[in-house]
DNA sequence: TATAAACATGAAGATATGTTCATATATTCA
DNA sequence: TGAATATATGAACATATCTTCATGTTTATA
């Protein structure tokens, strides 16, 4: 049975409803915390620079430090963490390791990143 | 003057190709991390709660704890972090305050995020 | 097979982050 | 003005995260 809601605010009606409308979009703790990982992907500068460097192309360990401006082993921590999340894919070839983007959602997020700065630069 | 590259990987010519496409694409480290911030933002599944919610309709924070099903401290620490980021508003309404989303490039990249499960839900 | 180069990884330490508890502030209403 | 309600905040703690250092693994090559 409905119980009775109480007066908790003054837009009472109106936020009820937007309350209604959230819980109608079903979303289970779960889901919001696999979408909140991969927010959390991109929230470090090394693995968002990763992330972009691989956007333009295909590369190795050696040059992704190179382009980061990181240390090997900090960038190899890195990829294990975007590897683990199906951010990025390996690949041996030789002596090397070439990575690549293995999600294409993740190049539309840092499109949007990029156009956020943009409009910040300038005045919204 | 132009130090010639030493042989570092397999496929050296075309990597190197795509460095100099990252570098041209002059990303400083300050704009990685300011884009990597709004990333972290939503990479707490609390705060993606609250920017869910209100992406559905304006909000006091009585009815964001409810939705959350969070403390109602915990919810106040969130947005006060969302606040100070732009991402969301605050607006006293009497008694209470009503939030509301700052920032429409933020209901882009939580809709990615949602198209993004789904599709991971069937097999990509 | 010994060595070098490219990359990966474990452990440790420093720092950041999220949560909770207690309490403060602001507003309404009796 | 005093009590009640809604919200904000500071401090403390637990945990997570990032970075570094040392070392391990794999592959190529002398």
């Amino acid at each position: 049975m409905e119980e009775i809601k109480k007066k908790v605010c003054e837009r009472e009606k109106e936020h009820a409803l937007i309350v209604q409308r959230v819980k109608e979009d079903v979303l289970l703790k779960r889901d919001v915390e696999k979408i909140s990982r991969i927010f959390q992907m991109l929230s470090d500068p090394n693995r968002l620079s990763i992330v972009m460097a691989l956007m333009k192309g295909d590369m190795c360990v050696y040059h992704l430090t190179e382009v980061c401006g990181a240390t090997q082993s900090n960038i190899s921590h890195q990829l294990r963490i975007l590897r683990d999340n199906n951010i990025v894919r390996a690949r041996r070839l030789g002596q090397n390791v070439e990575y690549s983007l293995a999600d294409e959602h993740i190049r539309e997020m840092v499109e949007l990143g990029k156009i956020h700065l943009l409009c910040k630069a300038d005045g919204e």
